[in-house]
DNA sequence: CAGTGTGAAGTTGTTCACAGCA
DNA sequence: TGCTGTGAACAACTTCACACTG
């Protein structure tokens, strides 16, 4: 049951949690996780854990569950966590910095190489390590290193003009936190991430709450 | 068709990409927008775009479409971003004090009143102009403000400590940023938010396309 | 016509029911 | 009995088709 068709993408919304979940089952050095358990975990059906399980082509045992350290291994694999991306930032505002700064990411195999901006008195400068460059430097830099994945953090205004670039050195992936939409041709892969989106929703689960 | 019944997650996802579309439209001063071209510029199907608005109560005129400054305005009061909330701060690590230095959630209606760390270091410092207190201090900060919404960017694993002394403070609301799922009494609306899920589904859009 | 608005059809994702196993 | 795994029933969301309006 390996993967062949698409993945769906409420299915890659939940996968991360099962694995944060299962992860700190491995350091309290449990063996086994039963699907079971996962769902109560995260407040979801058991079946709906086995299905979506079953995209990763992990095989668990009956009886017992699924061996920790494979469920690990298989979904950081299954989820692209285990390779390493390199990738190239724009915009090194707030939530730019807080980016470079993120442990986290490189854990999730994202490595960002270098970022730009705009604002001289930025630029030189190193966040975590990471260097932040002139926008001007994107080119020639993007054409010695091997980056897959771009990153937009600047203005809303300015995305549309960020992904171009981009596009035009040849990134394969734009990685878009800003909530304005790019236009870019269909082979390149876009996901688009708004935090502001997640305050919509959580203002109306409190505002406008179901009858349930 | 002012909503009665719950409005469908995916709709408020779409919603706020709609609102910065029109709000950009607003800038460059024009007058009417057509769900056909929020369509076309989101990508999507034309019909969903005025299914999505009917949610909303918002009335169109035929043939040349919504009143740019009526979409604003009343976008925004659906969305909750016209009213201000006030939120409480808990981990001032980056991606904290990206948050506090955010200029765009007062635009959408939180304001952090206040944030919090044990780090004694960050203890009394100032970012963008919120005090970052200790932990300890919450309880006593808690009750003498009014207060909605918690929110959460401490390490996953102390994520559920949080939680729970927001939950025992009174909070009606929790924003956690952590892929930990943290346990609430089912009155407590608690809106999950991780970068890393859209992550995981930017890998399998690459690695694993779909035949379409 | 070019647009809104809406009920019906189609598709996708979730939950149920049950077979199989240790 | 507790759990995996899967086909079938169900619910949710999206797309289609069309009536209507200036």
């Amino acid at each position: 049951m390996s993967q062949e068709k698409s993945v769906p993408v409420p299915v890659l919304r939940r996968m991360p949690s099962y694995l944060s979940f299962v992860k700190t089952l491995q350091k309290q050095g449990e063996k086994y996780v039963s699907s079971t358990r996962i769902a109560e975990y995260m407040g979801i059906d058991s079946t709906q854990v086995t299905k979506d399980l079953s995209h990763t082509g992990i095989t668990g045992k009956t009886r017992v569950g699924y061996e920790v350290d494979d469920f690990v291994r298989i979904l950081e694999e299954f989820l692209g966590f285990s390779r390493t991306d390199s990738a190239f930032l724009v915009g090194a505002g707030s939530l730019g910095s807080a980016l470079l700064q993120d442990k986290g990411l490189s854990a999730f195999g994202l490595c960002i190489e270098a970022a730009f901006d705009v604002d001289k008195a930025k630029v030189g400068t190193r966040v975590n390590d990471i260097e932040i460059c002139h926008i001007d430097q994107f080119r020639a830099m993007a054409a010695e290193r091997h980056v897959v994945i771009g990153i937009i953090t600047v203005p809303a205004e300015h995305a549309q003009n960020v992904a171009d670039l981009m596009v035009a050195w040849g990134i394969r992936a734009i990685w878009n936190f800003t909530p304005a939409r790019i236009k870019v041709p269909s082979h390149i892969v876009v996901q688009n991430t708004t935090i502001y989106t997640n305050l919509a929703i959580l203002f109306n689960k409190l505002y406008h709450p179901d009858h349930s």
